[in-house]
DNA sequence: TATATAATTTAGTCATGCCTAAATTAATTG
DNA sequence: CAATTAATTTAGGCATGACTAAATTATATA
């Protein structure tokens, strides 16, 4: 069994790597919050646990092995995140903190249990993907919000889990995945969005609107 | 926040105390797998943060904070096997390993939310019963199913949880908190208890019948 | 290409929480 | 009441996983 300390490290090299490729330990120190010469020591001995590969000064990849563990890891946070929120009604915006905390201590029984529960589900709260108990990932084809322009109206994805302010925000406009919304106005030099979600406008800022993925883009005329 | 291992130690401490009033640290290292010199170690931690009293050579008894917290962690415990039972229908004998890695780990948030879906259940599965939020706990006066004698009935009140294979025993015969039987026949010389649960026969030995605890204890005249 | 800057690694430190071995204190018994 | 035995504490060690400071390597710029 891992350390809890060594399955974040692999939750996050896997997290990163799927943007930038390589991780470096810079980019992996600042997302865990710690510091570089502190990562340098976790790789080593993800390294000899053959978790990980890594060339001194070129970063690092998961091993097979190493993927396998940090899509279990994946897997439990986000059957826990749905688990929480559906069976004991803990709001969207807090469940990622009570998952962090319970992902590294499930069994594989429960981890069963509540995937039955919840009718072996294939993305969270957050409208990100569960992995399946053999890691394999659903997946998907959303693109970011910033990218939509006048008129354009489309259905909410996914949404960044980790803020949970952003997510209160986003839950008072009821913009939740599988939500569909019109862009009524991007405002020039990067401004914000002005949207209409089921009659109602909202305005989401720029820093909002990179947090959020649609899919479902299409032309729509002015009503 | 405490440590794990902390709360391990109050929990432990709080239950020992039951039993025998002050506890030695003999006692608590045997109870917690870990040598004395350990257990004096953590004793002083726990002192300077005013958690227990403890003079040398004099055993450890835990301060009001102290079973707060130890009472706090026993309801948590308590709670979740319920949930994990009643819930997500993880077997009896199952309950008590995951509840032991959980019970560290969930918020007060979630603690309230398991306690309202269960209805502010009084016992767990094994009719242990759970604090209230307040610290209080319900008091029982259940005796020994070593202190029955031929032809008395009762209810099973309580069983103890740490061996699961001595749970998954008296389940075979149906014997869960809330079942009746009748006492047909004690065995001398400590033998076995020959017993009747809902007509089907049943032998339980006395290992076994030191960790059931009855109630309603009634002489009853053979049928 | 030499130099400045940024990123990474090495080396040494610290706190936790366990361990063993040895020393000390308390309890038992002839 | 002295000697043996049992319980407890002290002292020193080890693995984790963080830290800082210094050294090294890579990259950017003049």
């Amino acid at each position: 069994m891992l350390t809890q300390a060594a399955e974040d490290y692999l939750k996050s090299i896997y997290k990163l790597q799927e943007k930038v490729g390589k991780v470096s330990t810079g980019i992996l120190a600042e997302y865990l919050d710690v510091k570089p010469a502190s990562v340098t020591g976790m790789i080593k001995k993800l390294k000899s646990m053959k978790l990980v590969k890594h060339e001194r000064y070129q970063g690092v990849t998961l091993t097979d092995a190493g993927t396998a563990i940090a899509l279990e890891i994946i897997r439990h946070h986000r059957l826990l995140e749905l688990y929480l929120f559906k069976a004991l009604g803990v709001p969207w915006d807090g469940v990622h903190d009570e998952a962090e905390k319970l992902e590294h201590v499930i069994s594989e029984d429960v981890e069963a249990r509540m995937d039955e529960f919840l009718g072996y589900p294939t993305t969270d709260p957050h409208g990100s993907p569960i992995p399946d108990k053999n890691g394999v990932v659903p997946n998907r084809s959303s693109v970011p919000m910033t990218d939509l322009r006048n008129g354009q109206s489309c259905v909410v994805a996914e949404v960044s889990d980790s803020d949970s302010a952003l997510l209160r925000h986003l839950g008072s406009f009821n913009l939740y995945p599988g939500t569909a919304f019109r862009v009524l106005e991007v405002a020039p030099f990067e401004g914000p969005f002005t949207i209409d979600i089921a009659g109602q406008q909202a305005v989401i800022g720029r820093e909002a609107a990179k947090h959020i993925f649609v899919n479902d883009v299409e032309e729509t005329d002015n009503v």
